[in-house]
DNA sequence: TTGTACGCGTTATCAG
DNA sequence: CTGATAACGCGTACAA
């Protein structure tokens, strides 16, 4: 029984109409009687007829499609599944998508090989495309030419992007950790060449400036290897550090196993907050008090987007970084901390 | 600079042949003249020429793409981002289909809608689909109209897929425990409806009644609370438990949450071993020692095994799991466990 | 080795 | 409201 898949050619023969009555009927078009409309709609479920894609794609110009592109971090395209924040990406378009009958195409590259990746990508008819990690250069250059493109996370000016409030986010919480007491707060940033990793390193300066606080810190990977590194690193250089703001989860979850190796205890000797807030933080013992990074939605935001129509160069949507406070660096604070207000003067909710 | 994209035509033109000659170029054809063959790749490089994909598609009834199809565990989707299990076998794909020009295409339905969709993508032309988390009638159904189908864990009998010795992974875990000298040893189970859950079910059986254990068992959700809340209930149940053997990391990590909560020290009052190794293991405090699933390893099997040409019915690809000690368990032993090895042997490596 | 001619399944433009 | 008919861009028997 492998007989050939029913064409619109079929239902329009068995529904006494033109081939492009059916269209008509099939894409919802204007102008069609109700009652042809109906017969036509019969015959297409008794037939069981779906519509070739490639075949409306070549004839429409248009498809169905979004197409994610990522720079992967390293050399190795498959750390591209360590780090939660890719999987919460497309968990946030998966979402978007449910219920449309839009589909994600997902691309991965290396930095070597992201420029002819985009190339591709750009020739092909889709409904978009979601950049992630892709440089700044490269995406203004793919914006130019296709300019249905949502970058997650600062790009260049004119490209279009989802946002989120880093250096706020990241003086929030320097500013915690010095509410629960904590003086010795060092930092472990993220890679210098990371976008994100720089905001927040700029709002971790702001606060110490604010808080007269001394500059403690060091460079990390974005991996656990990384934070193990510089935590162990920095303790050794300072033991007096009772507090660590650490750029990303995976990186605070190699921090917490390096002051656990030393003898300290989290949160009592030494509080951790963390920046992401993906599913490792809750899973961490102590579970971690973390930055919530709303990545699925910055993701479905993208996403979404790029369904509902055009966007316009300049697009931005930004989005809060709140804190999740759990375990890791100590009580919650009486008053609930918020990421726009000024670290040094304390009040309500700001709305 | 909005000129319109060359075609083959463009490119037979520029180049003083026919499009049939041009097309046999671009497909890396027989029977094109060495001279003809490079002037031809010439005006491709200097046009910037590159295929439609669609037309591609359209004309040829292939398409360089694989399905990746999802049936979430829970009613909500977007769950799909959180257990580190989805993305390993995005990870996997993807790096079997880097260089490559083949894309992953994803699809996520919930159990209500797994018909419907699964009814779709069978209509497309892509090289293949793979399939996670299908119920095996669905499977079944879908593999009869397609027969380029892969799944990844166990299903109906005639569907092609890989697996992972689950059994054996569980039976070796247990056995790892009992060597370490635990007799009260727990196990936290996945879902009763998830197949790979079964099998570890069973390995878990066999290894208590081989070792004369009593059956201490609770049922999860494959997330992190579900583990919170068996461990806390069978200690609460059992006080003298002092080994855990959990179905998945996540609700290790619960686990691991619940017994420190208890006031007891993971491993010395309490030994974990889970299963999966995905990052959260090397993550958790203390890093778990967990049984590997060759996740990443699956998905590219399966992704290349659609790649490489058609999959024959029945067709299967077994993975080992193998112990990765960390600290939660305890010391590593003293001989290595082998999953194939019977538990009340000791020696060597088996091979 | 190369070219001719047709078909792939659909959309879209015009007439009627 | 409906029906011819021409694209859409490419692959491929078949002929030369």
């Amino acid at each position: 029984m492998q007989q050939r898949k029913p064409t619109i050619h079929d239902v329009a023969r068995e529904a006494f109409v033109s081939r492009a009555t059916a269209s008509r009927v099939i894409n919802n078009g204007r102008g069609v009687s109700e009652q042809v409309r109906s017969r036509v709609n019969q015959v297409i479920a008794d037939l069981g007829y779906i519509p070739n894609p490639a075949a409306q794609t070549l004839a429409s110009g248009r498809a169905n499609v979004i197409e994610l592109v990522v720079v992967a971090y390293d050399a190795d395209v498959a750390r591209f599944g360590v780090h939660p924040y890719f999987s919460r990406i497309v968990a946030g378009m998966v979402s978007a998508l449910y219920g449309t009958d839009t589909r994600m195409r997902v691309h991965v590259a290396c930095e070597t090989d992201a420029a002819e990746l985009l190339e591709r990508v750009a020739q092909t008819s889709s409904l978009g495309a979601v950049l992630v990690n892709v440089p700044a250069l490269l995406a203004a250059q793919f914006h130019e030419r296709r300019p249905r493109a949502v970058s997650i996370g600062a790009t260049a000016p004119r490209v279009p992007a989802v946002e989120a409030e880093n250096v706020q986010g990241a003086r929030a919480a320097v500013g915690y950790l010095h509410s629960l007491g904590r003086r010795g707060i060092a930092a472990i940033h993220g890679p210098a060449s990371n976008t994100c990793a720089a905001s927040r390193r700029i709002g971790h300066l702001d606060a110490i400036h604010e808080l007269g606080l001394p500059d403690l810190a060091a460079d990390g990977d974005f991996h656990r290897e990384g934070g193990y590194r510089a935590a162990a690193q920095l303790m050794r250089l300072h033991p007096h550090i009772d507090a660590f703001f650490v750029a990303c989860d995976l990186m605070a979850t190699g921090a917490i196993q390096a002051i656990t190796a030393s003898g300290r205890r989290v949160p009592e000797d030494v509080s951790v907050v963390s920046f992401d807030d993906s599913v490792i933080a809750a899973c961490s013992n102590p579970p971690m008090t973390s930055m919530r990074l709303p990545v699925e939605e910055m993701a479905a935001a993208a996403a979404r987007a790029l369904i509902d129509g055009s966007v316009p160069p300049c697009w931005r949507r930004i989005f809060p970084v709140e804190l999740v406070v759990r375990e890791s660096a100590g009580p919650a604070p009486a008053v609930p901390w918020q990421a726009r207000r000024p670290l040094s003067r304390a009040g309500g909710p700001s709305r």
